[in-house]
Formats: C-alpha cells, sequence, structure tokens
DNA sequence: ATGGAACTGAACCCATGGGTACAATCAAGG
DNA sequence: CCTTGATTGTACCCATGGGTTCAGTTCCAT
C-alpha cells in the first residue's frame, strides 16, 4: 500500500493539494513547500510519490480535468428524458452548465490551462480531449436524439451543440470578470434562459413569430412558469 | 526626449519587447534581461524606464490591449454603411473579427489575462474595460442602427452584440485548441458563415421558414453568391 | 568644445525555490 | 521483537533571476 503514517491515500491528497495551490498561485508562484504543507505531507513525500514539479502539475491538472468533466456530463443527465418540457429542460441543463462553468476550480483549471498552454503542450491534449470535447459530443449526441423526435429541427446536432454552449457560456466571460467574480444564482438563471431562448430560435420547431410577438420577451415561450428550479 | 543613442523610442520599444517577451514566457518565467535583449536594450535602460517587473508588465498589457481594441474597433467599419447587404456586411465583419480573434498577439494577450489575473487584478480593469467590453458596446451601436432602419428585428442591441460575439468566437475555441494551433483563412470564413446564419435566424427580418427550407444549408440567406470576400 | 543626460556592459548582492541527503520516526508483517 | 519501508524535519547545494552599482561611453544642446 501507498498508505503508512496518515490513513489516507498519499497520492491523492498530494494531487489535490497541489491543485489547490496551483489555482492559487499560478504554476511558476507555487513552490513545492506550499503544496506539502496544502497536502499535510513533508516535501520529500511529494518528490517520493511524483519525480518533477512539472509531473505533479501534470498529474494534478489531469485528476481536476477528469472531475470537472464527470460533473459537466452529468449536468446532461435531464436531457436523457425527451418526452419533457422541452425548453424546461433545456434551460434546467443550461442553469446546471453554468452553475458548474462559474465554479471556482472550474475556472482555475481554464486558467491554468490558457496560462501554461505554452510550457505544457500535452496538458491540452489530456484536458481538452476529455473536456469541452467530449462534453460537446454527448451534448450533441442528446441533441440528436431530441431532433429525431421531432422535438428540435437541427441537422447538424455539433453543431447545434456548440452553438448552444457558445450561447450560455459566451455572455458570461463578459459578466463574471474572468472567473474572478463570483455572480448570484438568479442571473446564472436568467443567462440560461436567455440563451435557451436563442437557441430555441435558431433550432426550435417551427417558430410562427407573429408581428408583435416577441420571443426573448417572454419568460418562458410555451406558457410555463418556470419558477421553480433547482 | 526620451531618446538620445537608437533613434527610435526607447520606451515603446522597451513594451513591445516586454509583450513579446511575456507572451513567450509567461509572467513569472520572463527573466527582465531577456526583455531587455528582445528590446535591442541593456538591462539598467529598462529599470531606467519603467521601475518594477511589475509596473513593466501592467504598462506592456496596456499598450498590447489598446493596440487590440483599435484592430478590433476598425473589424466594425463596414456596418457603418446600414444599405449594404446584410447578410455579406455581418459576414464580412464577423470574418474580420475572427482573424483578428486569432491573431497571434490577441491571443497572447487572452493568455496572459488569464493567467496573471489572480495576481494583478488591476490589469483586468484596464483591458477588459478597454477590450471587449467596449467591442460589445460599439457592435450594439450599429446593430441599434440596423435595427432602427428595420433590418433586424432586435429589442436589446447590448443582447444582440453579445450572442452575436458568442456565436462567432465561441467555436474557436475548440478548433484553435486555445490558440495554439494555426487555422486556416477558409475555415474562418466558415465559422462567420454559420454563426451568422444562426444570428439572423435570432434576429434577421422576418424569417417565414418554410417547410423543408433549411437556412443554414443555403450559402447566403438572400440569394448573393457572397464568394468574393476580403 | 563641454557639460549633462541617457545608455551600456558587467559585475555584484541577495532572496527564492527546485531538488537532495540524512538521521530519526512510525507503522506493518513475520 | 525486529526488520522493512515509507515518512518526516531539517539542513543543505545550487541555479535562476530581480534589482542595483559603477565606471565608461555616446549623443545632444548650448
Amino acid at each position: 500500500m501507498a498508505t503508512t503514517r496518515g490513513g489516507g491515500d498519499r497520492r491523492q491528497a498530494i494531487l489535490e493539494g497541489a491543485f489547490t495551490v496551483f489555482a492559487r498561485r499560478g504554476y511558476a508562484q507555487a513552490c513545492v513547500k506550499e503544496v506539502a504543507a496544502e497536502a499535510g505531507v513533508a516535501k520529500p513525500t511529494v518528490y517520493n510519490h511524483l519525480n518533477d514539479k512539472a509531473t505533479l502539475f501534470r498529474h494534478a491538472m489531469q485528476a481536476a480535468a477528469q472531475n470537472v468533466l464527470d460533473e459537466r456530463l452529468a449536468a446532461l443527465d435531464p436531457l436523457k428524458d425527451a418526452d419533457g418540457d422541452l425548453p424546461a429542460t433545456l434551460h434546467d441543463v443550461g442553469h446546471r452548465l453554468l452553475r458548474l462553468h462559474t465554479d471556482e476550480r472550474a475556472c482555475a483549471l481554464r486558467r491554468l490551462l490558457y496560462s501554461e498552454i505554452t510550457h505544457f503542450p500535452d496538458i491540452l491534449e489530456i484536458v481538452t480531449e476529455s473536456g469541452p470535447h467530449r462534453l460537446t459530443q454527448a451534448l450533441a449526441d442528446r441533441l440528436a436524439r431530441l431532433a429525431l423526435a421531432g422535438r428540435l429541427r437541427i441537422t447538424d446536432p455539433d453543431l447545434a451543440a456548440e452553438q448552444f454552449l457558445s450561447l450560455l457560456t459566451g455572455p458570461l466571460e463578459a459578466r463574471t470578470r474572468m472567473g474572478t467574480r463570483p455572480i448570484d444564482d438568479t442571473t446564472l438563471s436568467d443567462l440560461a434562459r436567455t440563451a435557451v431562448n436563442a437557441f430555441l430560435q435558431i433550432f426550435g420547431p417551427q417558430v410562427t413569430t407573429e408581428a408583435g410577438t416577441d420571443m426573448r420577451k417572454v419568460a418562458n415561450p410555451d406558457g410555463h412558469p418556470l419558477t421553480v428550479e433547482e
């Protein structure tokens, strides 16, 4: 076993502590001593499990990316039900995704990815391959099912998924000051609603826009109050 | 004058060299010696113009952000003409914006912003205030004029601008591997086209989608060939 | 020509931090 | 009990790099 002294798995604690410190300081500014302290471990122990500061970073990033991806994939679950209230379901999924997107760890992961992408090109492979790409694929699959059921007017599911995510997360960057400012949940809900409205304008079933009927003004296109969420 | 030896403005050369080096190495990894070499200047000269490495970074970022913003605002110029072929104009503007968005310096600026945002919170103010925010505002202004002229069905210009930019740049991140992989110009043109199509589905003049008419399959919604661009 | 301001090159000081060595310590298994 | 192996503090080596000093140099202004 890799555990002798302190009970829990050493390696796991080190990786989590490492990500925390890297997120707080950035790669170059983070020192291994602080990582060790964060993980409740002595410095040589860190080097005992991970050879380098670089490999420490790589493994910490990979673990964090895996967590983030799992959470996001789970957020798509409501779309498995193809018979429910579609706008409400989309709004729910969008809202969940926005919450995860503004999560502290997810923001830190994005920041670290952006900052160290030049020094660690291989990390991009790890994270992006098991990150936004897989999410887009999963979402595209769900949307394809809905299109096949006649509930959406989609010819290219990948495009639809990409544009849904763009409409969802695009307006966020400005509002959240690139992940540094917290944003309250009702704002997230509003952002999800406008994104879903736009998405349904593009891919929704026949809209038949009568003169004066501006969909974007209606809280919920098909009359549901949509007040109960969460 | 601040120029004695080498003719050109010292400070300017230093700031440009600094941004180049920071973009190449990141803030922490960049050393002032290399900045001096890049600017063709001795190390004490750098400290003669900028007190700190930190202030050097700040000023370099500000200058770079200003350049990027100016280029982007200029890309909106075609929208000043409110009478032209609207989809073609939007495509043109979108294409220009995508080119600027994938520009090496712009990508480096975004990376540096993301990476050092925790250590330099004030840089965010400088860059974002004179960056995407101003761009969104300018675009919203143009779109409002077009809406007033009856060419777009927009009630909230800010929202429309935000969503246009989201549809435009959102799909880019995945395709360009976060700004590390170059992308060819025809792909950019295609991305601009799909974004414009989606945008017009949301905000375009009355669509009257007949059964079987999928706008996203048509290269140009109103019949123009749209082959001549640039 | 000459004083002065900016520039240069090189050496220097010193703090930070990656990585290692080592003796002491603790837990598990025989 | 005793061996084995991981862990722990601590001290250490050494490379990197921010920032400064200084003597000499170049250029401009008067």
